[in-house]
DNA sequence: ACAGTAATTGTAAATTATACAAAAAGCTTT
DNA sequence: AAAGCTTTTTGTATAATTTACAATTACTGT
């Protein structure tokens, strides 16, 4: 039989049939949060089956073995929420031994912003039900899913920061109030109101437009545009915001 | 025969017997940066055996089944370098389908900055060498492995902001042009000398002592030591350089 | 018209960054 | 021993940014 000899190993103590590393598994969990008025939420699922059943659990699936992770991603966010082009990315993978009660299945943690609005409602024609849970009431998790949530939520924090994914959870025309609630929200700390707006505007790419707010009993504020190639470039360069 | 009911789609098309999905491996690639006197290596290993025989890449193995993701990481570092107790990070996984020619293999890329002069020289027993590259001249590299390396490159630029990884290639004692020559070289830019000075002091995790250089033929500079405690309490707090 | 509310603009003080220049402390050369 | 060379270390004047508020504005509802 043909075994795999360690490349790294001077001796032969460690021969293993290469065959044994050929059969573990990898699987995609989503780490899909939804940002909706100043309140951060994240989609779970129920789990319908074995191990774990009845718990709730970050959506995942296991890779198809002609699949590449990204797509895997993409397929499961979009089995779950409809949406397509969302922009999701990995954040980290989990392999300990024995995360999995059956066998050796490593998980790749991906992650996502989306508006809550824009999902279809999804009729749960299989077991399982979806559901949007508030970050602030988080139910006990299935697996280590518990340690990627709050990985997850860090990197959520870093990269709201440096990309543009708060983007897709603002309608097109917004306040800059609106926009400070967001990262007011993510990051869980409160900015000068004033500051933060001259902070903001001075990046140029929120475009003022010349429409304001109506119906609002105060002074309606004046709406902004997202201008996504100003952005681009600024990111090219290496922007981030420093807040 | 028992089969894999993907848990998120609807109907039957796509069920796999479950073997299928256990018949993948996964490997651990580290991407080990040495720094020396202002100049940023990287470790790579010759290949001895197909497939990308004689190639250069960066070391790595496939994970054993009972081992934990960063257990192995530790271990392959060990096996090249005999160093222990070095942090190595992960940095993100690989997974493209076609990535492997032998089947399909994801690989989880980890970094590590270590002082090559720390290195026992290692005799090579097997078929391939070990070798640092300057980064500035690194030979065609089989697998993804450019991809990793680029991508691990970026990595260690945020890196060296947040964490005290520099804290390994600088001795016990040195001085603060040392110091601010490793950010130099890793950042890929200059700073002023006295504003870097004033700048790094004020965070006091970097103690003066009463010692100085000898044998140097201007003005010697004074020595200084880090001080991890207070370092570990400012980046609990969010710490990060901003160079 | 007036009160209530939140948006927007303004500003003074404090802090930090930047670009240099000057002084200091060794060795080396004359 | 003095003068020169080199790099460290400290200083400083200016510009730029941050911060904490205050003042003003523009709506709705009474």
């Amino acid at each position: 039989m043909k075994t795999y000899q360690p490349r790294l190993l001077q001796d032969d103590l460690y021969s293993i049939p290469i065959d044994e590393f050929f059969k573990s598994a990898f699987s995609v969990d989503c780490v899909i949060f939804g940002y909706h008025e100043c309140e951060l939420k994240i989609l779970l699922i129920q789990r319908g089956t074995e191990p774990y059943e009845n718990y709730w659990a970050l959506p995942g699936d296991l890779v198809y073995p002609n699949e590449d992770l990204d797509t895997a991603a993409s397929r499961i966010l979009n089995d779950l929420t409809t949406l397509t082009n969302i922009p999701i990315k990995q954040v980290k993978t989990f392999g300990k031994v024995d995360r999995h009660p059956l066998g050796r299945v490593i998980t790749i943690a991906y992650l996502a912003l989306v508006e809550p609005a824009d999902l279809a409602p999804h009729a749960s024609s299989w077991a399982s039900q979806t559901q949007w849970h508030s970050m602030n009431d988080i139910p006990q998790l299935a697996f280590d899913h518990r340690e990627i949530l709050d990985v997850s939520l860090e990197e959520l924090k870093t990269r709201i920061l440096q990309e543009d994914i708060w983007h897709r959870v603002l309608p097109e025309k917004f306040t800059l109030t609106q926009f400070q609630e967001v990262f007011e929200t993510i990051l869980g700390k409160a900015f000068d109101k004033g500051n933060f707006r001259k902070k903001v505007v001075k990046y140029k790419f929120l475009r003022k437009l010349a429409e304001a707010q109506t119906n609002v009993s105060h002074r309606p504020s004046l709406l902004y545009t997202f201008d996504a190639n100003r952005f681009q470039e600024m990111k090219a360069n290496g922007f981030s915001f420093d807040f």
